[in-house]
DNA sequence: CCAGAATATGAGCGATCGCTCGTGTTCCAT
DNA sequence: ATGGAACACGAGCGATCGCTCATATTCTGG
């Protein structure tokens, strides 16, 4: 039964860590504030990479840059994927942990603001459903992929499933 | 901290079912035995919806069956959707509830089996990394917008996110 | 009506949890 | 060298967990 948070106890983690539970209650009022600091420095890491992805993309055509930021994706979720699964599967959405949703509202406004500069090059009008669908998929895909299926991200072809998560998401924003 | 199954203990389970933890204990042998007729449960019924939808679209073409899996696949995650949320969040997929697996790998199956029976329609080849592409897309966006966006699920248009979905996976699966 | 089987009950056991606090240790200005 | 601030320590508190078991209640065939 116990996994995840609760695999975590106080007392694990400060023996892993090489201190006294004592010492790591003088530098984190409760579990519930060291866990949300461990969230916040992982999430900081993956907003880092996403919004270097999207800045260097920027000024390129979706056509071109919706690779760019698939290959962030990825590159986002293999960054601890062990760390990345229990914060992403096993953080409440409600309660006291809630505070970690803005990472999730950050890309999502991110992205849409690339497609509105972009948008005489899509199909879609509604930008925010279409940047919530591109997010939701690759997120997906990509997590997925981290965690379960990691034979489809270095096959016969280089990297077939960014190949395929682009075709997916260009074939979604682009006109046919 | 504790939500989800960790929350449910065991005596909140028998005093909310209006038995003795006692009484509970004759029907089930333990705690995670309980959790797994639940989840086997709520399986069963997922199940039920997904191979009734891709038996009815069996003879379609991918054009026409594709809107009628997403349909399924919102009513699916329509079901009881706290319940969903919690089982499809933090069940672990290691340890012992690792046995809740076989239903993804159902669903996969039938999927490709159906992109097959229809290859002569499709772009892709692998069938199988087609098959996981749009599985885990559909799941990720009706799975999302039913949790966190029921907005776009009822919009200006009908069913925004049903079209989406459709869209973006039909692009995926036809030749342009 | 009754004996025994089947079922229901909940106090409480041992384990583990997050966390406290009295104590020991290290460091540095004087 | 010394006194005090800062830091480290871990036994153990109170709460809660999953679960047991001695006991009470209900059902059933003769």
């Amino acid at each position: 039964m116990r996994d995840g948070f609760d695999r975590a106890s106080t007392n694990r983690i400060a023996a892993q860590a090489g201190v006294s539970i004592g010492s790591l209650y003088q530098y984190f009022p409760s579990k519930e504030a060291l866990v949300m600091a461990v969230a916040e420095r992982h999430n900081r890491d993956l907003m880092n990479i996403v919004r270097r992805a999207l800045a260097e993309v920027a000024a390129a055509p979706v056509r071109t840059g919706v690779r760019t930021l698939v290959a962030a994706a990825i590159t986002a979720h293999a960054h601890d994927p062990a760390l990345h699964r229990v914060l992403s599967e096993q953080t409440p959405r409600t309660g006291p942990l809630a505070g970690l949703e803005p990472f999730n509202r950050e890309a999502h406004a991110l992205l849409r603001a690339y497609l509105e500069d972009h948008r005489d090059e899509l199909r879609a009008t509604d930008l925010d459903l279409a940047a919530f669908v591109c997010m939701t998929s690759i997120e997906a895909l990509t997590h997925t992929a981290v965690l379960y299926r990691p034979d489809v991200l270095e096959g016969p072809a280089r990297e077939p499933l960014a190949d395929e998560a682009t075709q997916l998401v260009l074939g979604y924003l682009l006109p046919s």
